[in-house]
DNA sequence: CACAATTTAATTGTGATCAATTATATATCG
DNA sequence: CGATATATAATTGATCACAATTAAATTGTG
């Protein structure tokens, strides 16, 4: 028996749909959160940003010296991560990390004058980002309530 | 890509609603990721996997003796995530990765008996995901057709 | 056949995600 | 007041994603 042979014996001997990577729902959203990362590395290129870094940006564009604790409930993630983002950002002059006055134990996220003005080149990339997407808003909207749904369900049980 | 917000009356009426991260397609995209993962993580736990090496346990299960290429293919993933990946997988004794003989560029990875024993245990885990997402099928599956779409529309231009 | 182009993996370096731990400041309570 | 608990960030260590580069084998072409 040739090795072909054997494998698809195989194959044909292991099906269990739920099992195959063509079926889970998981895996698509999974991929496409990686392909959308890829997609606006280029956009984000002249800005000299990454995507989290872009999201930090955003929020802080409408909540200028937001806190850590809070910039990461808005975005979904720890200190772990920010830090370390946060300290990228400040390197390359967009931001300033200051320690609250009255509660020491927070940092302040402050634009500086830089950060602010790199809002105008940002104003652009949705729409860039529409375009690449080459979906109807009807189907983006729908796609973002699934997703919404699916955050909320996976979080509130913890 | 972003929702028009039909409303804009609140205390931010003079900001760009493209702007905002609660508008934005790609960031429930990209929660809802990071949320999979995370929900993935206890239920592997006990099979020693992370989400990533258990999608790779997934194609060899159906594929063994794949080699890297065709499956950095099935999971839109290259050299880079994979090599590091499939020698932690190696380490753990659950496949082998063998010079092809034709070939001996490509590299084939072929399940070891532990890991073919795994796949009972991973039998049950779509299940549990299942039911954790708390969604009902059909909302799922719209799910993943718009997750597929986005992805192809994104790739294809590559 | 020789040699250039292509293919396949591996390597390197940067950045992101997260669990677990640590450090420090603040709040609470006996 | 002082001891304990809680809150906030930072740190550490592991893993992953990916661009860019490198190494080696194979293929194609003159």
């Amino acid at each position: 028996m040739t090795k072909e042979q054997a494998n698809r014996t195989q194959q044909e001997a292991s099906e269990n749909p739920d099992l195959m990577i063509e079926n889970q729902v998981c895996f698509s959203l999974y991929s496409a959160a990686n392909a959308i990362i890829r997609a606006y590395r280029p956009m984000l290129k002249s800005l000299d940003l990454t995507y989290p870094q872009y999201l930090v940006m955003i929020v802080l564009w409408q909540y200028d010296g937001i806190n850590v604790k809070a910039l990461g409930n808005k975005l979904h993630l720890d200190s772990g991560t920010l830090t370390p983002l946060l300290k990228r950002l400040e390197s390359k002059q967009l931001l300033s990390r200051v320690r609250g006055e009255k509660d020491e134990r927070v940092r302040e996220i402050y634009l500086t004058e830089q950060g602010q003005k790199l809002k105008a080149q940002a104003e652009k990339v949705p729409n860039q980002m529409l375009c690449k997407s080459k979906l109807p808003i009807d189907e983006l909207l729908t796609l973002k309530t699934g997703c919404d749904k699916i955050y909320e369900n996976l979080e509130e049980g913890e």
